[in-house]
DNA sequence: ATAGTGTCTGCAAGCGTTTTCATTCACTGA
DNA sequence: TCAGTGAATGAAAACGCTTGCAGACACTAT
């Protein structure tokens, strides 16, 4: 059998006995063809099989309908439910997601970022302020609209839709303040290139300032974000700065990894230590004691990047920022500390 | 400012004073210009900031350089590592990742190929062996290489790589049987459409009747894969049919979700009930307590996966089917059933 | 009859690359 | 000196589609 190449439309113009043009609008712009000459096209490629070429397209039309997204690992949970979400939308509007990671790397996001330009994407979809300033540059010269995800830009500057970060830290470190604690200590992702690790990290010391308590260096750890790495980090801060009853995690992925090694030594959690992730994953709830922590909407920041991103695409007007609503959700892993 | 248009090849080739051909070659295949040439074009390239029309490039070339993977929801966590590891290890390679989901449909499933496949992906990549024959016959018409993640073809006929879910579910189910259960009730995946899901039922029924032992049809139940279903889940199953000492369930989100009601309630696991999950998610190893499960490695499929995608394309030959190993993972959750 | 008005269709020029084929040019060896 | 060789380059033809423009045609209003 001989691998018959795939038909293309100047096949099926040619089988239903129209021109090229014709063959195009009936499938394109159906209303601009007589409905007999449109049916006969149509139904000449669905015999045929014809599927159309992308490429011929994308550079006939200058657009690839094709939307590209940037993300650290998306193995992390909330990643996860935010390419998800975006997956989903864009596809109810005919786009297709083109997905990059890295592994919070400036160097490597920003390679991930010209492939994904050189694709030719429709706009791009960015995690966090934190950005080689190459990256930018890339960013203007190549016109690609995009939008920053997960943060909100203080210079107004970019395009973006998140939660604040720092304030949402002060409020779950308020929080257990408000229970009784003086002895704080975190677990915080990596700072370096990470606006959201960092921001969260001022909260704590900005919360904590306030009321004229300073964060000891050492009861500060700095790690990847991963259960086995916050129980790691937890057990050297036990080592390293013991005496601390209110552990605020850089993430819930962290905290849940603390909250094992608890667990496994017979720690009480809230009794003897407090334990407060970030995120509200899945998980969060499920785990006993379940997981004080800040809900940070995943989904819904993807949904919302996909709207305003498709919106723009349409030619709308969207706001500059947009803030979603970050929760404080109490459970059972804080309490009062011991007396 | 004029939004000046994106400098294209012919710029880059007029500025060096070469033509087309040569500033395509000195940046594609550069041992077939002269050093000096080829240095001059790529200063100049670099200096306008030159980015090559993915679209055009592929139209010349008939490849996109990209891989089309089609998904449950990636925010299960086991598709979310194998997504991860698909998209890294094809950046890697200089391919990128064309990625759509579907809710467990198939026709979901089948528009979401289509678009790809228009999209002129190189390869794709799909979970599963139950999908619409549409989509086959879609697939071999295209003449898209493709490859079916998680399962192995019982036929032969498709490249695929996966794990024997049947023989991994009586496996656990025997460890079950082991400690001396009888009493079996099963919280199982949406079976329709799902070759996973109904494989790992079908491999607990098998291992019960080895025994000699029936699956009663009130203590098995369908859902969704999630664990607040799951918990309702448990839930029902206690109320329609109790007195069951093993709780196997399809996946370990669902075990999960099962686990805290039984935290919540109070029933003791696995003094009272041991439940058994399946994936080995990473969470699985964080509860209390430890979930017994069967490791599917989610980011070894995933890698697989792109390494033969990426033979393939390269010419090589792959082995039909690849299996990965599928571990017993024996933890806290499952225990000898109450005398 | 004639001009005027739409509606439908076709021609052909792109879109920005890659790649085949031919050409030029500097060498080599006889 | 001259054909022969190989390396470096260029001209131009694809690749498969969209779309501006103009023509063909059937009407209607004058």
């Amino acid at each position: 059998m001989t691998r018959r190449t795939n038909p293309k439309l100047s096949d099926v113009a040619r089988t239903a006995g129209v021109s090229l043009a014709t063959a195009s609008r009936a499938l394109a712009d159906p209303e601009l063809v007589k409905a007999a000459t449109r049916e006969r096209v149509r139904e000449v490629a669905a015999m045929l099989g014809y599927v159309p070429h992308g490429a011929a397209r994308a550079l006939a039309t200058r657009r690839s309908r094709t939307i590209g997204a940037v993300f650290p690992p998306v193995d992390n949970p909330i990643f996860a439910a935010a390419t998800q979400a975006l997956a989903h939308d864009l596809a109810a509007a005919g786009y297709t997601l083109l997905l990059a990671t890295h592994e919070y790397d400036p160097a490597g996001e920003l390679g991930a970022t010209r492939a994904l330009i050189e694709r030719g994407v429709d706009g791009l979809e960015l995690v966090g302020m934190d950005h080689d300033p190459a990256l930018f540059e890339l960013l203007s010269r190549s016109g690609v609209p995009y939008e920053l995800m997960w943060s909100l830009d203080p210079s107004g500057h970019h395009p973006c839709v998140g939660i604040a970060h720092r304030f949402a830290s002060i409020r779950i470190t308020q929080h257990l303040l408000d229970l009784g604690h003086r002895e704080f200590a975190v677990i915080a992702g990596f700072t370096a290139h990470n606006d959201r690790a960092r921001e969260r990290l001022v909260g704590v010391r900005e919360a904590l300032a306030g009321r004229g308590i300073e964060l000891r260096a050492e009861r500060v750890f700095e790690t990847k974000f991963s259960a086995p790495h916050g129980r790691r980090a937890f057990i050297e801060l036990l080592g390293r700065a013991p005496g601390f009853t209110a552990l605020v995690c850089g993430n819930d992925v962290l905290a849940l990894g603390a909250l094992t090694e608890c667990v496994r030594r017979g720690i009480a959690v809230p009794q003897a230590i407090s334990i407060a992730g970030f995120d509200d994953i899945d998980m969060a709830a499920e785990v006993t004691p379940a997981l004080t922590t800040v809900r940070v909407p995943g989904a819904e920041i993807g949904r919302v990047a996909a709207a305003r991103m498709l919106a723009r695409l349409a030619g709308d007007e969207v706001p500059r920022q947009e803030e979603v609503p970050a929760e404080l959700v109490i459970r059972q892993s804080t309490g009062r500390p011991p007396a």
